[in-house]
DNA sequence: CTAGCCCACCGCCAGA
DNA sequence: CATCTGGCGGTGGGCT
């Protein structure tokens, strides 16, 4: 995580904490001594320390960018419109470009967007910033797609995220497509985070969408349906565990969580089922039976569809991986 | 692989 | 007037 001086201390710390849950999380599910994230905090600057121009938080950075050794799998950018007075900027920028060629994702966290932009990584990307900053954006950089509206976008390996907290969100997308659906799950409850808000959904209605979220019957489904794999996930019964008419909630389902509620139900069930292939040796009936899938065909073809590949070869690969 | 069945999804409309 | 809710029926895709 590269840091501006002066960033958000959120910024900074909401995705960290994010991936810190995520290795936490998946050593509670038992999975073996693999850490899928080792965090380091790089400083823009030669001074280490992180403080925030809103609130004056500190935030000790572990090095300065320069001292980054070894290659970096994803680069996150947070904080950015402070960086340009007083420290190497084309060597930063030179910096950046080089990390970012190798790494698997680049990402930035609210005005992080500028440097990425600056450092010409951004250009013919559909991007979001911070929604104040999203003009300033667009006109600074005429090369970029700017749309001011959602959490976060991905345009091929780079994603850029909102304000402050949406980096948040954006991280445990990452964690999502790293582990799965029910670790970032797991990391989202933990976090008593509003559960996977999508990147789709408007910055400008997630305030209204958090006031009312204490009242949401949705909020905990998700969690529910993750410790119930086994029973009825129809939409029938999901809409009359959450006092709803089934139409309704497939409407409501839809805003909230960007996918139909069998598709999500669907997804959360594979998840599972290849993290239970991936480290347990129960058999394929039972592993199926465990994830809800009616039968093992039922499974298999979920599997086919979802990664194109069968049950027992998905096991295989991975337990070949993992000697 | 096929046939029949079921269910999710969505558009449309009416009422709150 | 705008937004939310609930019911109905067609359709297509998946399951048995």
């Amino acid at each position: 995580v590269l840091a501006t001086p002066s960033a958000q201390s959120l910024e900074v710390a909401g995705p960290v904490e994010i991936f810190a849950t995520a290795v936490y999380k998946l050593h509670e599910a038992g999975r073996g001594l693999s850490v899928p994230y080792k965090v380091t905090i790089a400083s823009c600057t030669k001074r280490l320390e992180i403080r925030s121009w809103m609130s004056g938080l500190t935030i000790e950075a572990n090095c300065s960018w320069s001292a980054v050794k070894g290659p970096v799998d994803t680069l996150i950018v947070a904080g950015g419109m402070d960086v340009w007075t007083g420290s190497d900027i084309p060597g930063l920028l030179a910096w950046i470009r080089k990390i970012s060629r190798h790494a698997r994702r680049t990402a930035s966290v609210c005005t992080g967007a500028f440097m990425l932009a600056e450092a010409g990584l951004l250009d013919g990307k559909r991007v979001t910033t911070h929604w104040y900053f999203s003009q300033k954006l667009q006109q600074d950089y005429p090369k970029l797609s700017v749309d001011p509206e959602p959490l976060f976008i991905r345009d091929g390996n780079v994603v850029t995220s909102a304000g402050v907290t949406s980096g948040i969100d954006l991280a445990l997308s990452l964690v999502e497509e790293d582990l799965g659906s029910d670790i970032a799950l797991r990391v989202a409850r933990a976090l008593v985070l509003f559960i996977r808000r999508s990147g789709g959904q408007s910055q400008f209605s997630t305030a209204l969408a958090f006031q009312n979220s204490s009242r949401l019957p949705l909020r905990e489904l998700p969690i529910w349906i993750l410790e119930n794999l086994g029973s009825d996930l129809g939409v029938e019964a999901l809409a009359a565990r959450v006092a709803m008419s089934p139409r309704n909630f497939s409407r409501n389902f839809v805003n909230e969580f960007a996918t139909t509620p069998a598709k999500f139900v669907e997804r959360l069930r594979v998840d599972t089922a290849k993290r239970l292939l991936a480290e347990s040796d129960k058999s394929l009936e039972e592993i199926a039976f465990e994830c809800g899938f009616g039968s093992l065909d039922t499974m298999n073809r979920s599997f086919l569809r979802d990664t194109a590949k069968l049950p027992a070869k998905f096991r295989r690969r991975a337990k070949a991986r993992e000697s």
